[in-house]
DNA sequence: TCTTGACCTTCCAGTAACTGGAGGCCTTAT
DNA sequence: ATAAGGCCTCCAGTTACTGGAAGGTCAAGA
């Protein structure tokens, strides 16, 4: 199989895995002319990879993924532990953002958005907020 | 002013002061020992940077807000603009991450998270989510 | 006066995870 | 034979900093 074929069959872009075969995720052989020939196991790693990434596992996060998948002796709590870490971190990014939006939100429906100058929205970056 | 100062009165890292200057956001004068000297309006505009920067615009849209807040003659439908479209892209991101959120903790209750190898969330990762 | 420590400076490299593009083989069809 | 399209590598750029090295400056104390 081609990268192409590969690309298109796990909806990843053609570069991205290149650049996973760089970074050590996998290593598909080489046929003579140079061109990547990926087993299904490299297939089924890529896709692998691909959902991991979808639900916002990082890419060392991937990887401890993979050994774990590939450990027959794992602990099913260290797969959790990790999942658990990770909504965690995706838990306080989700405060933030929510965080922003109430603000931006609140300043955006105060502001009349017409061709006057003045501007709650600048009048709120230009205020002091105080970080002393 | 030196640079520590502003640092402490605005929350800003000294280093990312430096960076705003080496980006063209700010240029404080020098004085002859070569060191940065902050006059009040440096400080406002770092502030002004600061603030943005944590509702979540990016660099450029902080450029095209202190041009909006510098510029009398704005418009404040601008404004309101540029603040809506960054609400739009923190609302797809916080859309995202929710999605990430609910399918993640799903799997999580799934899991035993004991000592057995046996795991719904690499279950669900190796399982084939078909982008053919 | 000397020294010590806290400032300040610049420049270089690294971070996360790709993405775009240049330059150049290889293959397949016409 | 040639043209299109797929494949290759390597380099640079993206975002917004952050860390560190090497070295100049300044104020205070012995």
């Amino acid at each position: 199989m081609n990268i192409s074929d590969v690309a298109s069959s796990t909806g990843l872009p053609v570069k991205t895995i290149r650049y996973y075969e760089d970074i050590g995720l996998i290593a598909p052989a080489r046929s003579a002319n140079g061109y990547r020939q990926f087993s299904d196991s490299d297939l089924h790693k890529l896709a692998f990879i691909g959902r991991a990434r979808s639900l916002g596992f990082g890419i060392d996060a991937c990887r401890d993924l993979l050994r774990l998948y590939n450990d027959q002796t794992r602990a099913s709590a260290d797969v959790k532990k990790l999942a658990q870490s990770h909504l965690g971190e995706i838990d306080r990014k989700i405060a933030e953002l929510g965080q922003m939006r109430a603000t931006l939100s609140h300043l955006i429906d105060a502001c009349a958005g017409n061709d006057r100058p003045d501007c709650p929205i600048l009048a709120d970056l230009a205020a002091d907020h105080d970080h002393a």
